[in-house]
RNA sequence: GGCCCCAUCGUCUAGCGGUCUAGGACGUCGCCCUUUCACGGCGAAAACACGGGUUCGAUUCCCGUUGGGGUCACCA
């Protein structure tokens, strides 16, 4: 059993396709069959060496590896022209020597009169020679009889009539293989038994499947995935947001998290939520993937990613806060990060909420902050001369010499625990304020606190 | 428009003729915990698109309607 993965190199990664090749790699590696990875490089312009990385870069950070090297379509180029010629021996394709002006016609022809256009090249039945010197290009003679079926193994069985399907083009006037024709003989070559791709690509089947028939290949089993869609409904495109793999990486989402994500979203396995690589692969069958299109929600997957941040290991999350800090990984930040990573839900917000432990006196004290130290000053000055006397700077006696000073002033805790959140911090939120002080130590917290104890730009 | 596909809470889904007064998760709304914010705990509101069949019995099977999506290139 041999799957395969075969983005081309768009300069990203989109979600939608990255989820197709979760689903490609997971039913292989289920199965203990192969997983293939074909790059579609054969639109020169766009298949950049940085735009193909971009991909390797995407897969890679999720977590999906690959039978073998990567394979390359263009590499395929003169093995795709000659199957387009052993079909013209075969009798199944033909050259065709209408011009793109002449197609267009007739094509505009076939709108105005408001009817299907189905091409029918009087090049199809022709045993002469064309003209000299006028290009043309090679043809399938697709069937016109009957209809063709596919057992999919996500949509079902499918058919359709053959008289829907045309003579496309194999081979363009210039010897270049179209995608149709080289899809067909990439995936014949590399013995691929199950093609698992996006449901765009459904109504292609039919007409691989022609050339597959016509060459007498073994014929591959289909599963076509349906696509995200946006919140909307509509198929997710630029407008919805982020679309790249790397577009979340770089929100803070962690790759277990998307991997998880994208894994439930159109495939379910009874109540389970949180479903690790181990379990996805000894889980995942095409038969529970589901045939409609669904929703993409950044809520769920934030969720998710919540709960595999508080999963992570704290050193790993402290070296992933360092980078985005542009600070060097520290042990401080090890040690703050239970505290820490319980309040976040990316990456960023961790990143953020452990600014504080780095800032430089005196802190930029934000708004809501500032209004809260103002009315507060005597009340700093009374715990900063407790938390002056303490000896044991630990979590215990922190909270109990708080506490004596907040009953010697007649306040209740949460009284002086803001204002000296604010001093500490510069904010309102953050971790619990005892935990704030061990962290922090003693020399710093009173530096902190005795900086906001006078009035500002006084 | 032609062809193809789809249809359970707002969203992702469980359900594969009776176990459904339809389960879980995210989100939403209460309450609890509490020094803030989170976390955590408890609870609530919230769905089988509609109409016909088939059947003793339909969320589950069939047909139609409506709605949604995909696709119609010498792009991939």
């Amino acid at each position: 059993m041999v799957t395969r993965f075969a983005p081309s190199p768009t300069g990203f990664l989109h979600i939608g396709n990255a989820r197709t090749g979760l689903f490609s790699w997971l039913y292989a590696r289920h199965h203990g069959g192969k997983a293939l990875l074909r790059i579609e490089d054969t639109d020169k312009a766009r298949s950049t060496q940085e735009a193909i990385d971009v991909i390797l870069d995407g897969l890679q950070w999720l977590g999906l590896d690959w039978d073998g090297p990567a394979y390359f379509q263009s590499q395929f180029e003169p093995r795709h022209a000659e199957v387009a010629h052993q079909l013209i021996e075969r009798g199944a394709a033909y050259r065709c020597f209408l011009t793109p002006e002449e197609l267009k016609a007739r094509r505009d022809k076939a709108q105005a009169e408001r009817r299907p256009f189905r091409l029918q090249s009087e090049w199809r039945d022709r045993s002469e020679a064309g003209p000299d010197g006028v290009p043309s290009v090679i043809r399938l003679k697709a069937p016109r009889e009957g209809e063709t079926a596919i057992d999919d193994l996500v949509q079902g069985r499918v058919s359709v009539s053959n008289a829907e399907l045309d003579d496309f083009v194999l081979l363009r006037s210039d010897g270049s293989p179209t995608y149709m024709l080289a899809v067909v003989v990439d995936d014949h070559d590399m013995a691929v038994t199950h093609i698992v791709r996006g449901d765009d690509h459904l109504n292609n089947a039919f007409r691989q499947l022609a050339i597959v028939r016509a060459m007498g290949w073994p014929e591959p089993t289909y599963a076509h995935i349906p696509l995200i869609h946006g919140p909307d409904g509509a198929k997710l495109s630029k407008r919805h947001g982020a679309l790249g793999v790397h577009d979340y990486r770089e929100m803070g989402i962690l790759p277990e998290a998307l991997f998880n994500y994208l894994l439930r979203l159109g495939w379910g396995h009874g109540d389970d939520e949180i479903i690790s690589a181990e379990q996805a692969i000894a889980w995942f069958d095409l038969d529970h993937v589901g045939k409609s299109p669904s929703r993409f929600d950044m809520k769920k997957l934030e969720s998710l990613n919540a709960h595999y941040i508080r999963e992570a290991d704290d050193a790993r999350l402290a070296k992933l806060v360092a980078e985005r800090l542009e600070i060097s990984d520290s042990e401080l930040l090890v040690r703050a990060m239970p505290e820490l990573k319980a309040r976040a839900h990316d990456l960023n917000q961790l990143a953020d909420g452990a600014r504080f432990l780095f800032a430089t006196r005196p802190l930029t004290i934000d708004e809501p902050a500032a209004a809260l130290l103002k009315d507060s000053r005597a009340l700093l000055g009374a715990a900063h001369a407790a938390l002056g006397s303490v000896s044991a700077w630990d979590h215990d006696a922190l909270d109990e010499a708080v506490r004596a000073a907040a009953d010697a002033a007649g306040v209740k805790l949460g009284k002086l625990a803001q204002p000296l959140r604010a001093a500490l911090t510069g904010r309102t939120t953050s971790p619990g304020i005892f935990d704030v002080l061990v962290l922090l130590g003693q020399g710093e917290s009173l530096a902190r606190i005795a900086d906001q104890m006078v009035e500002p730009n006084a």
